[in-house]
RNA sequence: CGGGGCGUAGCGUAGUGGCUAGCGCGCCUGCUUUGGGAGCAGGAGACCGGGAGUUCGAAUCUCCCCGCCCCGACCA
């Protein structure tokens, strides 16, 4: 069917909008694809409907391809099975939950996890089954606390979510793997450039995860990434131990510790220009940094019974602790700042001069005390000592002091060193477009989801969840995908194949571009045509880059000649072509 | 939830106490124009986010409320 631009319920827009910040926002809303309705929530317009299907095809027939049965359930669901699995209340504010006419309470689906385990443990209870992959593509609803860029994060937005279902832990790992596949060939396909990142699977329960991280200045994921090939969410990237000989002499080849009167010093700053400029503290080897100093941290950790307790963290004065890699280091326990009334509490600990030997669950105050794993044996820091105005040097640990363990959640930085290979890493921002879990039996163990196994035993099915944002992945590619001019479409996704001008005042333009428009139409190609009479041609030309089509061909003055323009919107490369031959020439350039 | 900014026509905006709220885009009518967001003329479209107050007079000042955008916290 070809789409003419004087009938297509379109309005492109010459200027900005005032809200959006980022190109994919903008450009989608000027070029009419889609409008804002309320925070995070967009309706699509048919030039936009026509993308978001596109992509949508795409993620269904991959999963198709791959052996996945398409189910779908309701958005609405009742209460019970999140009130069962803990997440009803563990979700928090980011339901949106209802109630209804009885006063029962009812959910927006924001994941299918329960409903999913429930369909299958009605349906089948043998090993005999197993394995089984279904999906489903469905609205989600989270009521985020902060929507942001366009439909980049929607509080309402289409995921295609799939789940595997395996009766022991080499089946999800091959189910996991064949989701991993078919997730690669999707992207491919959608021309998103991406990485995989190792990531955290905690909150979710379960052991291995993935990320599918598109790059983009505007991601809110931050990853690390090494020439090696090394990709990690820094949420779930372990540095390794630092190295260190393990043939030194602590006692011989180190100075040993003294205190030291350092008033005035309760930032790391002042404490190294201080230590700077005392000769008497010099180092000897090199000018003390900040990464000599060993800082202590102190926090309240909330256990999951809900139970508090104080937690020392000691890690070098250079780095902060990074919250998101914190919560992940301690899930499901979480953290809070100590506060004025925890120092009361703890009278031993004087603030800005923690030392590590008031710390440590052998010490004096019990406090949990866990450094980064750049603190390790033969090791020489500058730290507190526990009186106000005071430091002491030269503390070496494994010597002079020890810790309870290692916790990895100092915040990372541009060059530090490779986990795989000791190379640099780099750090680079991504969207989260795809996300693949080992969830192992969280769900079906909460869930009562059990099948008989070869012996006649019961046994829990262990499971994986996989998720692809769709709405998202066209914001994507729209971010991924666009010039000065607007949007620059894969032909796969595009609304159109052609985007047919018909230019200049000749009326002979406009019969030959709708002559040629049937035909490619019969010839199975998608066309838009620019039949607008009236029309400048420039707010055509315009129109015609800003929309993305990947072939824009104009009928204008080159008609006398008998030829057309056939432009290439991408490399913005155009040729004439003869009209006789251009029909051939642009089915060609369409199909392969 | 913390910080910042902002609500005036479909969109983008001007207007800090005083005539009928101005301009650009878009829209309608007519004429002209037709290869890079055309010109002229005429027109439609605004309870200036809401409420209360101050004042002879409020888009403009005060108070309360609502909403939106951005940064952070949080999250596909």
């Amino acid at each position: 069917m070809i789409q003419r631009m004087s009938t297509l319920f379109v309005r492109t827009l010459r200027e900005d909008p005032a809200d959006a910040e980022v190109p994919s926002h903008n450009l989608l809303v000027r070029a009419g694809y889609v409008r804002r309705i309320a925070p995070g929530i967009f309706s699509w317009l048919p030039l936009g409907y026509q993308v978001f299907r596109n992509v949508e095809a795409i993620v269904r027939e991959e999963m198709n391809q791959a052996g996945f049965q398409e189910v779908h359930f309701p958005a609405l669901l009742p209460r019970e099975a999140y009130e069962t699995t803990g997440r009803w209340t563990e979700y928090g504010d980011n339901l949106f939950r209802l109630k209804d006419r009885k006063g029962n309470d009812y959910l927006l689906g924001p994941t299918h996890e329960e409903m999913f385990t429930q369909m299958v443990k009605g349906e089948f209870s043998s090993y005999r089954d197993l394995p089984l992959w279904i999906y489903q593509i469905q609205t989600k609803y989270r009521d985020e606390a902060r929507p942001r860029a366009g439909i980049l994060r929607g509080r309402e937005f289409v995921m295609k979510d799939s789940y595997s279902f395996d009766v022991d832990d080499a089946g999800l790992e091959f189910s996991y793997n064949r989701h991993r596949d078919a997730y690669v060939s999707t992207f491919k396909r959608m021309k998103v450039d991406y990485v995989i990142v190792s990531a955290m699977a905690g909150a979710m329960g379960g052991s291995r995860s993935e990320e599918f991280l598109a790059n983009s200045p505007f991601g809110e994921d931050t990853y690390v990434r090494c020439d090696c090939g090394f990709a990690a969410n820094v949420e779930a990237l372990h540095i390794p131990l630092a190295s260190f000989d393990p043939g030194i002499n602590l006692d011989t080849e180190l100075p040993a510790s003294h205190a030291e009167q350092t008033p005035e010093t309760p930032t790391i700053d002042s404490l190294v220009n201080l230590s700077n400029a005392r000769a008497d503290l010099a180092r000897g080897d090199h000018l003390w940094f900040a990464s000599d100093t060993l800082k202590n941290i102190l926090l309240i950790a909330t256990n999951a019974d809900g139970s508090e307790e104080p937690l020392a963290i000691g890690l070098p004065g250079d780095r902060e602790i990074d919250t998101r890699r914190l919560e992940a280091a301690l899930y499901p326990r979480v953290a809070r700042p100590f506060e004025e009334a925890d120092f009361a509490a703890h009278p031993a600990l004087i603030k800005g001069y923690i030392g590590p030997r008031a710390l440590g669950k052998k010490s004096t105050s019990g406090i949990e005390f866990l450094t980064d794993p750049r603190v390790v044996r033969g090791t020489r820091w500058i730290t507190g000592n526990n009186v106000k105005g005071q430091h002491v040097y030269d503390l070496v640990f494994g010597r002079d002091f020890e810790s309870d363990g290692v916790i990895d959640v100092a915040e990372v930085f541009n060059g530090d060193p490779c986990a795989s290979c000791g190379g640099t890493i780099n750090l680079a921002r991504g969207i989260e477009i795809g996300h693949i879990f080992q969830l192992g039996r969280k769900y079906a163990e909460a869930l009562g989801l059990k099948v008989l196994d070869e012996r006649g035993e019961l046994v829990t099915v262990t499971m994986g969840s996989y998720g692809i944002g769709v709405s998202r992945a066209v914001a994507v590619i729209a971010e991924q995908h666009h010039d000065d001019k607007g949007l620059v479409w894969p032909r796969e996704i595009a609304p159109a194949d052609i985007y047919l001008v018909a230019a200049g005042k000749s009326e002979d333009a406009a019969i030959k571009a709708e002559e040629l428009a049937q035909i490619w139409d019969q010839m199975g190609l998608r066309v838009i045509l620019d039949d607008r009479v009236g029309v400048s041609p420039g707010v055509k030309f315009n129109d015609s880059e800003l929309v993305g089509v990947p072939t824009i061909v104009v009928i204008g003055k080159g008609l006398e000649r008998g030829v057309i323009e056939v432009k290439d919107r991408a490399s913005g490369e155009r040729v004439d072509i003869a009209v006789d031959d251009a029909i051939a020439a642009v089915h060609r350039i369409c199909t392969n």
